[in-house]
DNA sequence: ACCCAGAATGAATGAATATTCATTCTTTCG
DNA sequence: CGAAAGAATGAATATTCATTCATTCTGGGT
């Protein structure tokens, strides 16, 4: 269908200096490559979700060239693979550091830095959690994706845990039980992010804040407010 | 457009009577064919996942034939919407059900059917998970899916906070707000719903069940164990 | 000043895939 | 029974997209 005629085609009319504005073609280190298609690859998935990706899309937001993807990642099932680990990184590196906090010496405080990490800004921005969610809505499907999330996740699981066991003697709080409650405290994160992604007229940040301060709350009295 | 050369095309080599083996031309009513589609549709998305999801599967897996889909639904898209809202009614409506649920006049016992409604076999299948965080995935990037979600979530909260309310006069709790735990637990629920997807290997259905009791436990103590 | 390793480009390619529609088949109703 | 209605089929079409690679360009080394 392209093939056929081609002959001559291209040629004619290459004046007009391709150098529009500014836009000379510039070469950078393989790592900033990198990161700045990982980051297009973000905005995309945000906004035109994960199914809709095109590597046109991506390379065009990070104003390079289509080929420059395949150069760096080989192929779009890589590029998606290394964005999803990059952000799961992020999010995941941001609470283990909070946690081990040893900056920050009161228990009650570093609870209170998580919450604010887990729900802030940084965190919170559709972007993120659009991401966060598209991957998690192809892992089911996915293995690597399961993997990815799992490495990361049980880490950080571990570590609230541990945290959750210090406060609980700190604390001598009876019939709590670390596990349970760090399950419980994860998983109701992780479903207030996904209703401020999906239904954000009915949950506000405030409130979503709210409510995880109230479970941790009912779960540490003397630790929180 | 597709008028142009047709000719004589076809014909040729119709033999090896096409009726394979008991594979005769059945014709249903149209919802039977749409909810033939709709089921195809899921266990597609479940085991490819929705980016990977073509006609050809869907059809397919459906055992009829690729024209079929956009015959009763239009479009793909339209087939993915309605797939969509398919799951959504079918998950609130079992939930507002039992919260109604006048045939069950113990609020602990209403409580207790939810609970296991929502972590109980026919929701948490890999399959319905699959489809439900799919997407959500996808919601941030496609007000269609998200106005899906919002509208049968709306009345479901409402049903929870209205049920919990009860609970709260019946029980004269003292300092919690229906509307603050009923946030609370639907998103519980909802990251619990999400560990079973994609962190099957730490957290079991039995884990997650006691996670959720847990908190609703902590909250209505009399009616809870 | 010159060279060249390798970074970057983007036109071309081929594989996938949604959608159309002429044709074939089934059922129903007079 | 015969014919009409409309359900179902699947080959053909048109489009979109990932990937390739010949070519162009850049900047550091000599």
């Amino acid at each position: 269908m392209k093939s056929e005629g081609m002959s001559d085609a291209s040629g004619v009319m290459t004046e007009e200096v391709p150098q529009a504005i500014g836009k000379r073609r510039q070469i950078r280190p393989r790592a900033e490559r990198r990161q700045q298609l990982i980051d297009a690859t973000i905005r995309c998935i945000a906004q035109h979700g994960l199914s809709k990706v095109t590597m046109q899309m991506v390379t065009s937001e990070a104003g390079l060239s289509v080929g420059i993807a395949n150069l760096h990642f080989q192929s779009k099932d890589n590029l998606l693979k290394e964005t999803l680990r990059s952000v799961a990184e992020e999010y995941h590196g941001g609470q283990i550091e909070i946690m081990e906090g040893s900056d920050m010496p009161d228990l009650g405080h570093r609870l209170d830095a998580l919450l604010d990490f887990q729900l802030g800004r940084g965190v919170t921005q559709r972007q993120k959690m659009s991401v966060w969610f598209a991957y998690y809505g192809e892992a089911g499907a996915r293995p690597v994706y399961q993997k990815i999330v799992s490495t990361v996740d049980r880490l950080a699981a571990q570590k609230l845990e541990a945290l959750f066991g210090e406060i609980i003697q700190e604390g001598q709080y009876r019939g709590v039980e670390a596990r349970e409650l760090a399950t419980g405290y994860s998983a109701l994160i992780d479903g207030l992010h996904l209703g401020l992604l999906v239904t954000p007229r009915e949950l506000t940040k405030r409130r979503a804040r709210a409510v995880a301060r109230d479970f941790l709350r009912r779960a540490f009295p003397q630790h929180i407010c």
